[in-house]
DNA sequence: TTCCGTACCGAACGAATTGTTCGAGATTAT
DNA sequence: ATAATCTCGAACAATTCGTTCGGTACGGAA
């Protein structure tokens, strides 16, 4: 990709992640965007369809790479310790979350958390679903299926989400630890 | 209050309702609302501020009835039988949503469901705090207080969302089995 | 019924925002 | 070096917002 583009993309990411931190999504215009970031208003529209597509594309920027990472660092895992040890690729998730590259968490703690909360949802979902030993407690058998992959993945988000609006006080280690305890 | 101001008020909510069970929220406009409610573009402005406090407003008239009732109810069921029952004030919720007063799951189960299920979720907390049966578990002794209020409430939106989303087909009283298992 | 208060209408308004277009200039890759 | 292409910035029509105002219609108390 050409030099111009990706100084451009980032600089237009930099500047939402900017203002996202100070106030709601519906609330911030194209104008603004630009201007933080330096860029005229057809380069933006170069780039980005609408404000949605911009979200969009953000999301998929620092999401993508997280789960990329649970799953390679789970197959990897799996593969060097046939482990099956509960809630390990959580978390290896917990863990990546805290590295907080990009500074995920300025996005997750203010009030536009659930537009990333949801995005981050839909793909914790295949995660899921690859982590059989959650499906042999007992508990489970009582619940139909989709209910209750349904119920593991808002736990986790849940469980992220107090975390972050909590300070992020508490190590990876015993989160994960909290996370299986109420599963 | 004045007939006019009723009739007016009820006009556009049914407006903004049917608008939102068929657009996000986002892409709806203020000339939209009111050439559907038939209300002078004026009037709408002399009830409400903005499309935002349109929308806090609908939440109120939907779920403080709906948290009220509950609560009464409650308390009654208390004050009759003395019953600390497990997921009795769940399942009354879960009736009375499946009552569908104006239509509510419409709103649920639409792409809006994140804007009514946050007001949900705050009215919530407080019903789940006066539930102290739940905190005798041995289960909650291993994570914090507060983390667990969370976790509780949110697997009940989480469950509401998902009965919603597949068609409530299940009864109010499976559903509080549901809930109640996986806690 | 009368009559005052108040809610509604509807048109018009400036301001803000959106998404597009275009030519000129700068930067990149080969 | 040069051709490709990315950026700039100004200008544009089209929407939408929230407000204003005079005129009309309705409701509730006397």
């Amino acid at each position: 990709m050409d030099r111009r583009q990706k100084k451009t993309r980032e600089s237009i990411f930099k500047s939402f992640i900017t203002l996202l931190s100070k106030k709601h999504y519906n609330q911030i215009t194209v104008g603004e965007i630009i201007e933080h970031a330096n860029v005229g208003r057809a380069t933006f529209y170069a780039h980005f369809e609408t404000k949605d597509y911009l979200l969009k594309s953000l999301c998929e920027e620092l999401f993508g790479h997280i789960f990329e990472r649970a799953n390679e660092q789970n197959l990897q895992h799996r593969y060097l310790f046939d482990c099956n040890e509960t809630g390990s690729v959580f978390l290896h998730l917990f863990q990546h979350l805290q590295k907080n590259d990009n500074n995920i968490l300025k996005l997750l703690s203010c009030q536009n958390n659930e537009l990333f909360l949801g995005y981050f949802k839909s793909n914790l979902i295949q995660l899921i679903k690859n982590e059989r030993y959650l499906f042999d407690s007992e508990k489970n058998k009582k619940v139909p299926e989709n209910f209750w992959i349904n119920h593991v993945c808002a736990t986790f988000v849940e469980t992220t989400r107090w975390w972050v609006e909590n300070g992020m006080k508490e190590s990876p280690e015993t989160l994960t630890e909290y996370f299986t305890n109420v599963l």
